[in-house]
DNA sequence: CTCATGCTACGAAGAATTTCGTTGACTCTA
DNA sequence: TAGAGTCAACGAAATTCTTCGTAGCATGAG
């Protein structure tokens, strides 16, 4: 399995589609992001078409009506995205990365609580590893 | 003061460089950035002509040899890219982010003691203003 | 002064991204 | 079976991104 390119915004916007949808027509596709930004359905069907061809996203060809999916999950999708710019903006620093999210965007105690406990994790981890 | 654009893969090199050596010229940025991948002379220039336009840089047009200087602190712009990819990505939750941010690159033991001293002022922050 | 050198400006080409119209095929129904 | 509707495929246009060649101007050395 070789690394996927970046999606770019257009790209990404279809792949959120079908991790909250599944498997999924050019049609139900088109209908939800059409509902947020005026978009031609074959706007959506060549964007599919695309990214079948990078290996973004698979189809089942075995209707006429074909079923489009993401090949990597939103998890993946999302490490990959950080890592990347991880690299071309904060210089491979995580530290900065996450400073500059919590400062993006005022988090709740509770999600400061989650992420609390998610160093508790990982540092576990480091002991059980080392 | 307007938002600037997002800038793109090549402009954020040249800022990087930038904001690593403050204020300099098409040949200084040129060189640091030739080591690192062959690129033409003008093929920078001609970038930071574009970025100039976008107000992504501002230039001193004084001597001839012009000095270029980046318009938002690196700081501000990792904030920006942050911001961004919290909404194209992961839906505003900045705790995802960040959960993708660790699992996207061991952070360092040390790294995770200044998170977990940054989560600390982030709370004592909240019961200073809450 | 003259020429080599270094600089900016400009244009253009090629690639990637985003958008949509048209076409031809299939399907369902009246 | 004829027509309306739906679908994938394709081409093409508009835009942005990236790269670089060329031209024209200034400057400094000989």
């Amino acid at each position: 399995m070789k690394t996927l390119p970046r999606p770019t915004d257009a790209e990404l916007g279809l792949l959120r589609v079908l991790w909250q949808r599944g498997p999924s027509t050019v049609r139900q596709i088109h209908d939800v992001v059409a509902k947020a930004r005026p978009t031609g359905y074959t706007t959506v069907l060549k964007l599919l078409q695309i990214m079948t061809e990078k290996g973004l996203v698979r189809r089942d060809e075995t209707d006429r009506t074909h079923i489009y999916e993401a090949c990597s999950s939103e998890e993946q999708t999302q490490r990959q995205l950080v890592r990347d710019l991880l690299e071309r903006a904060f210089g491979g620093s995580s530290t900065r990365l996450v400073m500059q999210a919590l400062a993006a965007k005022r988090a709740t105690p509770e999600e400061l609580a989650e992420i609390r406990r998610l160093l508790d994790d990982r540092q576990e981890d480091r002991h059980g590893r080392d």
